[in-house]
DNA sequence: ATGCAAGTGGTTCTCAGTATCATAAACGTG
DNA sequence: CACGTTTATGATACTGAGAACCACTTGCAT
């Protein structure tokens, strides 16, 4: 992922822009709220505003570059949408999150909805429990 | 649902309880926000607080006689838990929610948190799309 | 009836995210 | 490459959902 990618998605190639593409793609994890990524920026010496990192979050999400979910904690968490579409099992004691791709579910979601006359658009499935690491303590 | 529900809960029965209770078995939408809910009682001629509004469904919830849900919409949304466990399909363009079960879903979900050594607590699953009214406009 | 633990409601506070706006940076054009 | 217009940025103010506070009231066991 690189500049041409910005300039795909009708975005100017800015400093602020490529510094939070950089730094998705360099992260180890890849799910980050907004004010996560804001902090890390700061620790990195870049001068980048809280609002920025929200504005162009936002931007990424409508070009497709990066994927919004809201899980239990309240604040959105951010990937990097560079693999296909999969679901999320969401350890709710140390907050990893593991992802899962599974057709017979979708599939059957597919069904459903056509059972009940809708147009599906999208769908969020998240598992929430205790990793096995949790699960010893 | 009646007050013995609110004492098995171990919560006293109080007006403000009461009347929140009444109003989720009476109205029509099974699926409110608390700022709903709020508003409703004052059309009733209640006079409850806001903040009880919120503590009583939060209790609710603990108790397991309502659930809440996060749609898209930023607010939460409560439901009577009368019911047994099933899934939500949101419509996006006037807001209805339909819900669904479906057994083989269930059950994959169990299957792939086993694979992954998960202990499940929780699970959600919605379904975004426009309903048969809304395809026709 | 009555004492007191528990509940209430008005209000303030918090926190995630958005809007505003003056300044600054990007980039097509000459 | 310098220029000017357009778009982006960042500091800060604002919003809206929900929680926290706290003086006052209510439910209920004795």
């Amino acid at each position: 992922m690189e500049s041409s990618d910005l300039k795909k998605a009708g975005l100017k190639v800015t400093l602020p822009r490529m510094k939070i593409l950089e730094l998705l793609e360099a992260s180890k994890v890849r799910h980050q709220s907004a004010e996560n990524i804001y902090r890390a920026l700061l620790d990195d010496g870049e001068e980048i505003g809280l609002a920025t990192v929200y504005r162009v979050l936002t931007q990424f999400e409508a070009a497709g570059l990066v994927e919004r979910h809201h899980f239990e904690s309240g604040q959105a968490v951010f990937e990097l949408s560079e693999k296909g579409h999969h679901d999320h099992i969401v350890c709710i004691a140390c907050g990893k999150v593991e992802e899962f791709f599974d057709e017979m579910i979708e599939s059957r979601q597919r069904e459903v909805a056509a059972e009940k006359g809708y147009e599906v658009t999208d769908h969020s499935l998240t598992l929430y429990g205790r990793c096995p690491d949790c699960q010893k303590k």
